[in-house]
Formats: structure tokens, C-alpha cells, sequence
DNA sequence: CCTAATAATGTTTTT
DNA sequence: CATTATTAGG
């Protein structure tokens, strides 16, 4: 292979290691697992991708590696560079990998697509639809009221709250009560009754044939169990590797030791010290253990050699993980010299805080960075509100990812439970919504209904034996032949044009301001004709959800400049030429929320550590001194002062350059120089009808 | 049984 | 502030 290998010439050693680690024992994949510790900027992506290219190259069939990460953007980004390199190689026999890498996805998505072909084995029906976070949580709602737990006295917890209870205690495999206690002490006295809850959620959801994100894996994981099941399914894949696997849980675990029981082809990617998903039931043992796991031993290659940051940054950043209570093994290093420290910049509240964003990005801008080249990043969602009214005010485009989803807004939602009814009429949240859009139709009525047609074999078509109360009139009939044509199949992206054109009259009912929302569904109808059919849309768009939002009107082009805002979690993996993190205060980063437990708090400072690694070459941390807060004292808003976050400790100051904005004196000046002009508003005002 | 209006209450991050 | 349970009135 030599000579072909010329393209292994740009990576350094330890990379070139983890890339050709087992590929030259023929085209037999490798017996020895392979671990990947990647520092931040370590050039990760390129390492995995050059090795998946490196495996097609000789020989591997691309068809028959499973490459799973963390979410769906960065598999397209691995499958992209992994193209690219292999058309370079294989420049002549080019087109033979232009579909290749099929099997590439999240954990979630390549679940659904598998427990779709071997969902006749385990009795499940292979129409079912899965539900997002808030359909669960409606799911759970009901059988919350039917156990009798929302009576007002009981302050029993939300909807919400039992879902992620319930999510915690599938995905990390442990008992309720351990749950509990560690991580939602405040429901630890409702242990009974969650449990009962939790049962008729599960029989809820099988009777409606309907899995939820962490069935996916649960039933994924169940299916392995079983050794001969197992075996077909790990057969059909030769190479196995996971990105990201600091950030697995131990359902994820439990699949991918069911998938390669030695170990056999099997590598993993990932960085202790960048796990952030502990609320997710991710665990660090994980990676910790993994190499242990096989005999032999997996192969273990670190990465430490950082390609992204200046020093300067790196140090700052090491620093701060350097405190950390359980140190991780890497020292990162790199030669991009730098004067310029990263700087720490005091602001007085929230309002500066944005107005110092807007400026500097702007600059930036003059400089001759793009406002694509630069993010801020935040902990929460709704600490970046401030800044995006200053952006609007200023006309600076931004896109903002994490947080709330146009899919989550109510009428997206309404349209896409027509689709999902259609799709499976057992569903009780998708037409439990749907109907109760007829005017004079509640939830008695609804019920009733989804109840007798229930116990038909077509639900759907049970629906022509249904008469509704008389006061709904004509718009019945029209609901059921509109539900039965689309359900009938005929024509897709043409169906969701069909539940538009249904839904257009009831949105200008429900909503004042239908156009906007109008925009949206044209949209999604967009987005729809994307997809080869109906079922492949709504599970994509479910485990997939278009993640960026933007306030301002319509989506800025694809080609169009914008600034990056992110949270943090949102941020993985990326990088910008300059990084602003907002909030560095203690309450903010560290969340006041977690800030209980040792555990919690540590992944806080990983967290912050995670978004100081984003930045090549400059990065500010803003701390604005004062808050004000709204809610409870009725009385008026009130003020409250924060410190510097407790991860910038004292020792580390000296990493950083302390600037204070607007620098002191600068403000009289301008005030003073202007108090020599003057000007005749009156003469002005006169000249205006001259 | 439906709807609209009022009162109380709640811990972020995401597949 | 936003969501959600409760209640009054149709």
C-alpha cells in the first residue's frame, strides 16, 4: 500500500497510530479494540475519518461499518470528509462511494432503523411512531391523572420532572431509588408512586405502539440479549466506532458489548475531561473501563497535541480543568505562540454585557472576520435573551442553536399530529390533539372517541363508525376523509399539502397571528419534500429536529452572514476564531441549580472547560456584577450582585488579561466632549415648513 | 361537556 | 414569566 498512503503524511504520529491500528491484518477487521483518547482540537474528526478511509481503502466494504456520533451533524460532517479523502485516493474508481457510508448516525437514529427490521421478532409493529420529549411528557400527563396524582394539595412532580425521573432510571440502568436519592432528593418520597406511574406508561405506550428516545435504546438493548439475534446483527457489520463515548450511558454501553461481544473491529473516540451529559445518565466509566473490558486489552492511543487554540488559550483552559477533583491523564500542548492572553472582562449587568458583545463582534468584523467565524456561548438557553434584543436593535444577524425548536411551537405541532395520526392510529397523543382542534370537541369527547376506535383493527377506518355530537356538524366529515386520504398512503410530499390546506381555517381561528405561523408550515412542507415518505419524515424530524432557531424574520440564508449564538451543550465539537462566553459568574456557570452535589459541580467546570476550548485565537469570558430578577417580589424588580465564577479561582487570575468595560473615564469624556456642541433646535424646527 | 378566565407554582443542559 | 390546575359560566 505504500505509496497510496501518502495521504497518512499530513497527521502526526499518534494519529497515524490510532488510524492504521489493526488495518494491515489483511481485510479481517482488527481483534484488538481500539480506544481513542482525543484532547480538545486534537484533531479528532480527521483522525476517525482518515481511519474510516484508511479501512475503505483497503478494502473495507463501506456498507458494512456502523459509525455512530453524538448527533446527526456531525455524521454528515464524518461522512463528508471521509468521501473526500477517499475520492483523493481513489480518484479512479471514483462513484463508488458516493452513497457508501449508510450506516452513519446517532445511537437514537440507527436504533429506530434497525428496530424497525427486527421489530416483527420482538412482537413490536413496525409502523410504530416515537414520540419526542413533550409528546412523552403529554403520554406521562395522562397517566398521572388516571393513577389520581394531580390533585392539588399533593404537589406530586410535573409532567416533565417524571418523565426525566423515568428517562434517568432506563438510561443509566439503576434502580429508582437510587435515582432518587442522587439526583432528585425532592421526589425522593413519591418512590411508590412513581413506580406504579411509570408502569402505566410503559403499558400506555405499548398499547398505542408508540416508543419513546429512550426505546430506542431499551428495546435495542433487550434485542442483543438474545444471542442469536445478536449475532446476526453484529454480523453485518464488520468495523463498529463511536464518537463521543465519554458522553455514552450504560444502556449504549450494554448495545455495543451485545454488538461486538470481543470487541472484535470495535473503536471508540472520546475525552474524559469533555463529558458533559451526566444529566443524560452519560457516564465517564464508560471510557474509563473500556479498555479493561477485552482480552486482550484494547489498544490505547492519546491525542494531546492541540491543533486548535493559541498557548495562551490552552493554558488558561488547562488551567481551569487542572482544579478539577478527579484530574485527567492529558497535557495538551501546541505551538500556535500567542501574545494575547485570553481576557476576563468585567461588565455592570447583562444590558452592557451585550452591548460589549455587539461592539467587539463588529470590530472583529472590520477586522476581517465573518460573523460566522465567531460564537457565543452560553450555559442556558435564556441567558442569551439580553444580547439578542441588542443584536436585533443593532441589525446583526445571528442564528441561535439549543433551546426552544420551531417544533415545538404549537401550530408545527398540530400539523404534524395529523401526520403522525395517519401514520399510526393508535396513537393517543397525536389524535388526542387532533381532534380536539374541531371546535366544541374536548377532551371528554376525545377520549370517547380514540377509546371505540381503539378496539378496531384499523383505527382510522373505525373512524367512519363514529358519530360525533351533533353541534360539531359538517367539520367531522371533513376531519375523517381528510384523515383517511392521507392515511391512505396516495402521494407523498402531497399528503402534508392536504393537511394544510385542512388546518389553514382552525389556525386562523386559534391563532391572531396566523401569517407568521403560515410562514412556518410552508416551511415544514419545504423541509418534507426532502424526505422519500411519510414515516422517514417524522422519524427524522423527531430524533432529528432542525436545531437553529432565529428571532428574526425568516431563516437567513444558508450564504448569508450570521452570528453563531450556541449553548454550550450545542457547542461540542465546534470551533470559532473568537469565542465569547457569557455569564462566567457563579449561579450562571456554575448553574446555583446543580451547584449541590460535588459531582454535578464538576461537570460545571467541564462545561466551562468545553467552551473555552472552542476558541482558536481569541477568547472572552464576560461577567457582568449585577442581575436583576424579576420574578417572585411582586414589589418591583430588584438587583443581585454576582461573583466571578468559583472555577477562576484567585491562582488562576494570572492566565488571564482583567479588562473593565466601558473602561473608566472613557464615558466622562465623551460626555465632555460633547458639551461643547450646540445646536438650534428651535431654528430647525422652523426651517421644516420654510 | 366545553371554554375562558383566574390562581398557583416551578429547579437548565438534549437524543 | 410561562405553564398548568381549578373554577365559573355557558
Amino acid at each position: 500500500m505504500g505509496a497510496a498512503a501518502a495521504y497518512l503524511d499530513g497527521l502526526n504520529a499518534e494519529q497515524r497510530r490510532a488510524v492504521e491500528h489493526g488495518v494491515f491484518e489483511g481485510k479481517a477487521p482488527p481483534a484488538t479494540p481500539l480506544l481513542i483518547i482525543a484532547g480538545a482540537g486534537s484533531g479528532k474528526t480527521n483522525t476517525l475519518a482518515h481511519r474510516v478511509a484508511h479501512l475503505i481503502v483497503a478494502g473495507a466494504d463501506p456498507r458494512r461499518i456502523l459509525l455512530m456520533t453524538f448527533s446527526r451533524r456531525a455524521a454528515s460532517e464524518m461522512t463528508k470528509r471521509v468521501e473526500r479523502i477517499c475520492n483523493r485516493v481513489l480518484s479512479d474508481q471514483g462513484g463508488v462511494l458516493t452513497d457508501a457510508l449508510t450506516w452513519a448516525g446517532t445511537f437514537h437514529g440507527i436504533g429506530a432503523r434497525l428496530l424497525r427490521e427486527y421489530a416483527e421478532q420482538m412482537g413490536l409493529d413496525p409502523a410504530f411512531t416515537i414520540h419526542d420529549r413533550e409528546d412523552a411528557a403529554d403520554l406521562m400527563n395522562l397517566a398521572r391523572h388516571e393513577l389520581g396524582f394531580s390533585k392539588a394539595r399533593s404537589r406530586f412532580p410535573t409532567k416533565g420532572t417524571c418523565l426525566a425521573i423515568y428517562s434517568r432510571v432506563v438510561n443509566s440502568t439503576a434502580p429508582l431509588a437510587d435515582v432518587l436519592s442522587r439526583a432528585y432528593p425532592w421526589c425522593a418520597g413519591w418512590h411508590d408512586e412513581l413506580k406504579q406511574l411509570f408502569g402505566r406508561y410503559v403499558e400506555a405506550k405499548q398499547a398505542q405502539n408508540v416508543l419513546d428516545y429512550d426505546d430506542l435504546l431499551l428495546y435495542w438493548a433487550q434485542l442483543v440479549t438474545e444471542p442469536a439475534i445478536a449475532r446476526d446483527m453484529g454480523d453485518r457489520f464488520d468495523h463498529v466506532m463511536v464518537d463521543e463515548y465519554q458522553d455514552t450511558n450504560s444502556l449504549q454501553a450494554s448495545v455495543l458489548l451485545g454488538l461486538k461481544p470481543d470487541g472484535r473491529g470495535l473503536t471508540v473516540v472520546g475525552d474524559d475531561a469533555q463529558s458533559i451529559y451526566a444529566f443524560r445518565a452519560a457516564t465517564v466509566r464508560n471510557i474509563l473501563d473500556f479498555p479493561d473490558h477485552f482480552s486482550p486489552r484494547a489498544e490505547v492511543v492519546t491525542l494531546e497535541r492541540n491543533y486548535r487554540s493559541t498557548q495562551p488559550i490552552l493554558e488558561a483552559a488547562n488551567d481551569v480543568i487542572g482544579l478539577a477533583s478527579e484530574r485527567f491523564t492529558k497535557n495538551l500542548w501546541t505551538d500556535r505562540t500567542s501574545a494575547a492572553k485570553p481576557q476576563l472582562v468585567s461588565v455592570r449587568d447583562e444590558m452592557d454585557q451585550a452591548r460589549y458583545i455587539a461592539d467587539r463582534v463588529l470590530e472583529n468584523r472590520e477586522e476581517g472576520a465573518t460573523l460566522k467565524q465567531q460564537a457565543v456561548l452560553f450555559r442556558t438557553s435564556s441567558h442569551a435573551g439580553p444580547l439578542e434584543v441588542e443584536l436585533t436593535r443593532r441589525n446583526i444577524p445571528f442564528v441561535k442553536f439549543g433551546g426552544l425548536k420551531f417544533l415545538d411551537t404549537a401550530h408545527v405541532k398540530d400539523l404534524l399530529s395529523i401526520l403522525r395520526f395517519a401514520q399510526n392510529g393508535r396513537d393517543r397523543i397525536a389524535g388526542f390533539r387532533l381532534l380536539q382542534l374541531l371546535p366544541g370537541l374536548g377532551p371528554a369527547t376525545a377520549q370517547k372517541i380514540l377509546d371505540r376506535i381503539a378496539e378496531h383493527p384499523d383505527p382510522i377506518a373505525g373512524l367512519s363508525d363514529v358519530q360525533a355530537p351533533a353541534k360539531i356538524g359538517e367539520a367531522w366529515g371533513e376531519l375523517v376523509a381528510m384523515l383517511q386520504e392521507i392515511a391512505s398512503g396516495a402521494g407523498w410530499p402531497a399528503q402534508i399539502e392536504r393537511a394544510r390546506r385542512w388546518y389553514e381555517p382552525h389556525l386562523e381561528r386559534i391563532h391572531e397571528d396566523a401569517s407568521m405561523r403560515e410562514a412556518d408550515l410552508a416551511q415544514l412542507e419545504q423541509i418534507a419534500g426532502g424526505y422519500g415518505s411519510r414515516e422517514r419524515f417524522l422519524t427524522e424530524l423527531t430524533l432529528d429536529p432542525p436545531d437553529a432557531t432565529s428571532d428574526q424574520a425568516g431563516v437567513p440564508l444558508l450564504d448569508e452572514d450570521y452570528l453563531i449564538l450556541s449553548t454550550i451543550h450545542s457547542a461540542k465539537g465546534q470551533e470559532w476564531k473568537s469565542v465569547f462566553v457569557l455569564n462566567v459568574v457563579d449561579g450562571c456557570i456554575p448553574s446555583d441549580l446543580g451547584a449541590g452535589q460535588s459531582e454535578e459541580l464538576e461537570e460545571e467546570r467541564r462545561l466551562l472547560y468545553v467552551a473555552m476550548t472552542r476558541a482558536k485565537d481569541a477568547l472572552h469570558l464576560v461577567t457582568p456584577q449585577r442581575f436583576f430578577v424579576h420574578g417572585q417580589h411582586a414589589k418591583g424588580d430588584r438587583h443581585v450582585y454576582a461573583a466571578r465564577t468559583r472555577f477562576i479561582p484567585r491562582s488562576v487570575l494570572p492566565r488571564f488579561e482583567q479588562v473593565a468595560w466601558p473602561e473608566a473615564g472613557r464615558e466622562e469624556a465623551g460626555v465632555g466632549a460633547v458639551r461643547n456642541v450646540r445646536i438650534d433646535v428651535g431654528a430647525r424646527l422652523r426651517g421644516m415648513w420654510q
